[in-house]
DNA sequence: TCGGGTACTCACAAAGATGTAAGTATGGGT
DNA sequence: ACCCATACTTACATCTTTGTGAGTACCCGA
């Protein structure tokens, strides 16, 4: 997603895409419905992501306010990321978006993707 | 988003956001919710964004079967964009996303997007 | 002293998305 | 002959996102 610097959004659907855009909040939504992960609990949940996108994803949602990071001073260190209230308020709104997937998951992987764009 | 050639989807919110995604498919068929536009009535509609941007949308959105492009040959030409039965149930399943954009755009316009990312 | 586990951080690179400005084709009206 | 409107197309530049691989800090136990 752009980083503008004017965010004066034109629809809510605009706005709800500036917080969850990308191609991976979403997933990071979708495994932290069941409670808080690990950061390596939250690597392996999310297949195929890199350790550094991950965190800058982390990051961002963090500051957007959807997630909460809770740091334990252990050794070896131990850190839990969970959903905020808004967070959890978002993944609700996702729902039907998930279940519109799923529902047509055999049409979307039938799209030529190599055509597309 | 990315075009990857193995389009395995982990979930069904993976899949929708492989259709939906980007900063403004969502915008368009938001657009188009209520019947067909030309093309530069959604040029209108799709506040700040660009003819070459629309138009790269608009092929992506055909091809992945979300919406259907009808010309007719006038001159000066005229070409209506509308939504097909499956472009229409995204819309639906992003109708709740919508609403909770809404709900939220406060806190979300709030957001220091600046430090964001 | 050395390796192990965790959660990062850094430098670098490539891929993808978006933007700008100009040009094309058409035929009717003036 | 010239301009208009519409819907593109093209070339180019830039910005954003994603990826790869290595390295860091910490303390503990062997």
């Amino acid at each position: 997603m752009k980083k503008t610097k004017e965010r004066a959004f034109t629809c809510g659907l605009d706005a709800a895409i500036a917080v969850m855009g990308g191609k991976w909040k979403g997933l990071i939504l979708f495994a932290l419905q069941d409670g808080p992960l690990r950061f390596g609990e939250l690597r392996r949940a999310v297949a195929g992501i890199s350790e550094r996108v991950l965190i800058l994803q982390l990051r961002e949602m963090e500051t957007t306010g959807l997630l909460h990071r809770e740091v334990y001073h252990q050794v070896p260190p131990k850190v839990e990321y969970s959903l905020t209230e808004f967070g959890h308020s978002l993944n609700t709104a996702m729902a039907s978006l998930g279940e519109w997937g799923e529902e047509n998951i055999e049409r979307i992987e039938a799209i030529p993707w190599d055509q597309v764009g």
